[in-house]
DNA sequence: TGATATCATATTAGAAAAGTAGGATATAAA
DNA sequence: TTTATATCCTACTTTTCTAATATGATATCA
């Protein structure tokens, strides 16, 4: 439960590096890949969706690859994992009231609503400055 | 992302109503699937679940059904959501560190240990009881 | 021109979730 | 004792999602 996927764990692992080893030119997915062990093809996906968020910017061809567009403090964990997640739909039952008229499901989608909160709200606060201020640079 | 199952949702509400609507005795599948409009099948399974974890007794044969074990009060949703899901492992490349070697996921993986922890917290300060004064009783 | 990138589309493989099927067993009411 | 109504048990199907791969087009610099 709570499962992370692979590709927000991959995704968070790419732009660290990207943070810490970009400086001010592109990263090629090949060396993100060699050195943090992740399919190159796989990257591909993961990348493409993170330009399609205006996270990251690309280069094409020869010494092409993938910058981050802002500074990671203004980055947000939540806004990685919306796009890398996609829908943020929690409760889609909001949508089809019409078999839950006699039920106490009213109730209990408000609970999952504020518990959904909660865990945006972690999410919110994190930028990916912290995350490898806090987690990463401590060797 | 974040998604809570649809097993969880439906076990959180029929337990909501085992505990409105049971009195001192026991409530048959078939009651709850009428009101809450959740296959009496899919209930077998989730009570099947929820009887291994202790949470809830069973009376067979006629006049039987379900009833709660403890009081709202002492049930958590932590163990109702562990009950339902199962493993709580968010992270599993903790035991698989041969890929690892050179990359950052080490500091990563802290990180997202602590986000479980922050899930945790909210779910093992939550009883049913709670959840049904807050949420479902605001009639 | 060739090497090295991203870009685009599509497919596959596998796992997990959601839901169903059919019958065995127990029990209280009739 | 029969019957209706429960849980219990094992297995299956169906659907959905994730993870990962395949193939080739397009861009760009050395």
């Amino acid at each position: 439960m709570f499962q992370i996927s692979t590709r927000l764990r991959y995704g968070l692992r790419a732009l660290t590096y990207l943070s810490t080893n970009g400086g001010s030119g592109t990263v090629s997915l090949h060396e993100i890949s060699k050195n943090e062990g992740i399919s190159r093809k796989y990257l591909e996906n993961i990348f493409k969706l993170l330009k399609k968020s205006k996270i990251t910017r690309s280069v094409r061809g020869r010494e092409g690859g993938y910058a981050l567009i802002k500074k990671p403090e203004e980055i947000g964990l939540y806004e990685i994992a919306t796009a890398l997640e996609g829908k943020v739909s929690l409760l889609e039952c909001i949508d089809e009231k019409g078999l839950c008229e006699n039920s106490s499901e009213c109730g209990v989608r408000d609970f999952w609503s504020d518990y959904q909160d909660y865990v945006k709200k972690y999410m919110l606060n994190l930028s990916l400055a912290d995350i490898i201020e806090k987690y990463y640079k401590k060797i």
